[in-house]
DNA sequence: ATTGAGATTGACATTTTTCGTCTAAAACGT
DNA sequence: ACGTTTTAGACGAAAAATGTCAATCTCAAT
């Protein structure tokens, strides 16, 4: 179990190192002798805890969208009306991409390659979002606040239909209080529309 | 004229996109593709202006050390006793450094750069300001404000020896503020010291 | 003390990137 | 139209990064 415990301190160490050059200098510009020396190990050994470099960006990734889902689960727990509910959660879902990544320089080099590289992990992280939003909705729907009969959506779909157009906005923006902005009014938006209508 | 007016605008488009990469990720992970396509041509294009990397790096200096030659002079132009003007002459010296370099945070490996590239040059501005520092303290000693008797040092070799001692100052302390503090205590001290005794 | 498993490193061949140059084509003034 | 200057595609040479190996080191368990 120490052994255990020295490896995983290890390959923490090695991500903290990563994610610091990756952010500084973006994933093309970082070499794995960056990484190993940042680590304060060898070369050589840092291959003993990862495949290559794609495997310590994926690692990487991996462990963000471990915090995203955290911190989104965490969002979705809190009290409110739908608007409320799903403005937090999306905000969390975002807060963390900004924070992590478009904060740096090279968020949007980041970004990609994360795309290109664990496109089946951030499906996962998205998973979960989407399972909390289509929670959001359909209890929204249950208590009357909203309606997704006038747009004829199931509560998935009109999760899935959410978190594409998030994903829509974070994209095109990438000063960070705009995109924040952007969303807050998507999602204003979009629970007006499925509003009930009063009377 | 026209053809060398444009050479010589295309030559500080390029400085200036190649200051801005060599001060975000400093000297070596600077490609010359990187300098052309963020200044906008070729990277065989960039080989009519200059010949190598180096070359950039020297023309870069050689344009920061003009721009610390003419703030020195204008410093040395103002008011004031002897140690408000060493003051100020000291201040705008290492302001440009710290500005143009340390302000980065591959301040250290630009100067080492620097130092190992254009020896010559920086010798040239290190000789602008001796003459400056030496032009004070002579008219310093003539006004009788300081007396350079007591340490047996002409007006010259206490300029040289007021320069190594900041270099030396400047050398050690990376964090901006700290630094400036560190050199108006220097200037003080020495000025202090080199003072006519009241009576 | 010895053993053995995991951790670490120097060294090497391979791959990728960067460099410097050459040549040909485009842009420009005359 | 002509010559000059500026530009970029392409290519071999040089440098850097990669991935792997055998050899060494550490240290807990016996």
């Amino acid at each position: 179990m120490a052994a255990t415990d020295q490896e995983g301190g290890q390959r923490e160490a090695i991500l903290d190192a990563a994610f610091g050059r990756f952010a500084h200098y973006g994933y093309r510009r970082t070499s794995l002798g960056d990484i190993a020396e940042a680590a304060g190990l060898s070369r050589p050994a840092l291959y003993h805890y990862f495949h290559n470099k794609e495997d310590v960006f994926r690692a990487l990734a991996q462990r963000i969208n471990r915090g995203v889902v955290e911190a989104v689960t965490a969002a979705a727990q809190r009290e409110g009306d739908t608007l409320a509910r799903l403005t937090a959660v999306v905000e969390a879902r975002v807060g963390w991409a900004f924070d992590l990544l478009h904060a740096s320089e090279h968020g949007r080099e980041l970004i990609d390659e994360k795309n290109r590289l664990c496109g089946a992990a951030g499906a996962d992280t998205n998973a979960e979002f989407a399972a909390l939003l289509e929670r959001i909705l359909a209890r929204g729907e249950a208590r009357g606040e909203i309606s997704l009969a006038s747009v004829a959506m199931s509560p998935r779909e009109a999760a899935l239909f959410l978190i594409d157009s998030v994903e829509g906005v974070i994209g095109k923006e990438t000063v960070e209080a705009a995109a924040r902005h952007r969303l807050r009014i998507l999602t204003q938006l979009f629970v007006g529309g499925l509003r009930v209508p009063a009377g």
